[in-house]
DNA sequence: GCGGCGATTCAACAAACGTTGAATTTCTTC
DNA sequence: GAAGAAATTCAACGTTTGTTGAATCGCCGC
């Protein structure tokens, strides 16, 4: 007998008998060249192409074009704020009445992000490509970002606030602004670093430049938000 | 008796007796439909309406769609980096024979987009946030922005060597990494937070972001490159 | 005022786009 | 194994796309 968690791995795995495997493949593909290209870069015959798969089919099952694009957004996006916020209460467990440190709140931010990654799934990759380009576009940000990750930043930002006692909220919000700024072109995947060093930086590993970037951002943090 | 500077300026004003007008309001608007939308989400019958212009002259001053993005890219290229450029060497200049301190070079690598906005220009601004895009793209990033731009950035990263002695190559370019992103977030003007923000900062007022990200940005480069 | 030339528009092309209704295949259920 | 439902393909539609060649406009020198 397996437990519920496991059956519905299995299901997924499986499916019912393929009918489930050109539906997410359509995702897959979807997920892939909308993170590379942007949305208007894409054309659904390129998804279906990559899926092996009429063009007719993202249709039958997701609906218009925009509606594909959504849920390729969509997909992840409860699992991933699971994580990240996971991350967050087991820091708080684990810290003292004080509250975690600065760098323990930003490390539960960023590093499910990696975690993510190592499931060796590539879609992950591609999907934070995905969240970068919609955060960074004039367009696509202010119309989705919102929805799905407002409630889990301002839970981050209230403990930030908790941790820097005294801070300005203008403060506080500016710096988190610099952390998603230098998180999403992280994600983004550009290799522009990797260029830039002579091979001293790889874009593609996340693990070093979370490294980089938890003391990076806390110190930020510290010296704009210190009491005043 | 004009200048020869103010007499520049009064030829671009005038131009021909109205030929350079259509030709540089193509570009106008190109600049802000693609900083807007991206490449692939401008047709040139948008710029073409845009500039109250038929779809065809597009062709005839620019070439292909990719060649017209090309010359808006490239249009104020060169003005900012002789801006920035300079505004290193003058705080080089400055300083005493140690040379700038950090703040100093993030300033002088910032402070010229500021001005930018400040002619009164809203080309500009919508220059800045055609960048970002590009910048933030793993498609378009790796093709555009080395041609233009490594020459200067490597620049004030040398500067940044001299003013870290001790520094390791790898995490001076992984911090340069978190300033470029907090800083493309910035230029892409998204809005976001604002809202999250509740009012308390604008993604319009450059001038706020910079002289919070100045003080951040520095503080994350002497925690991350302190000396071992 | 006429010829020439750059700037601009007109008209049209073939290709590719998103979307849809109907036909066909594949699976599930009895 | 027949019936019904779901998944998938087929074929086509009306638009829109980037691009181009030819025609027209507007100005300047002669």
């Amino acid at each position: 007998m397996l437990s519920s968690a496991l059956q519905s791995q299995k299901q997924n795995a499986m499916a019912t008998h393929r009918s489930q495997t050109k539906r997410e493949k359509i995702l897959d593909v979807a997920e892939e060249l909308f993170a590379l290209h942007g949305y208007d870069g894409v054309t659904l015959r390129q998804i279906a192409a990559g899926a092996k798969v009429d063009v007719a089919l993202a249709n039958y099952h997701y609906g218009k074009k925009l509606d594909l694009f959504n849920a390729v957004f969509e997909r992840r996006a409860a699992l991933l704020n699971e994580a990240r916020l996971e991350a967050l209460h087991q820091c708080q467990r684990e810290s003292g009445s004080g509250g975690p440190t600065v760098e323990q709140i930003i490390e539960a931010f960023l590093r499910p992000l990696e975690l993510a990654q190592e499931t060796g799934d590539p879609g992950w990759r591609h999907y934070l490509a995905l969240i970068a380009y919609i955060n960074n576009s004039p367009y696509w940000g202010p119309r989705m970002m919102s929805k799905l990750f407002d409630e889990l930043v301002l839970e981050f930002i209230d403990a930030l606030r908790t941790a820097l006692p005294g801070a300005r909220e203008e403060d506080i919000f500016w710096c988190y602004h610099n952390l998603s700024g230098a998180l999403t072109l992280t994600l983004a995947q550009t290799g522009r670093i990797d260029k830039l060093s002579g091979g001293s930086c790889q874009s593609a590993d996340f693990q070093a430049a979370y490294d980089h970037m938890i003391p990076f951002v806390a110190a930020g943090f510290r010296q704009v938000c210190r009491e005043q």
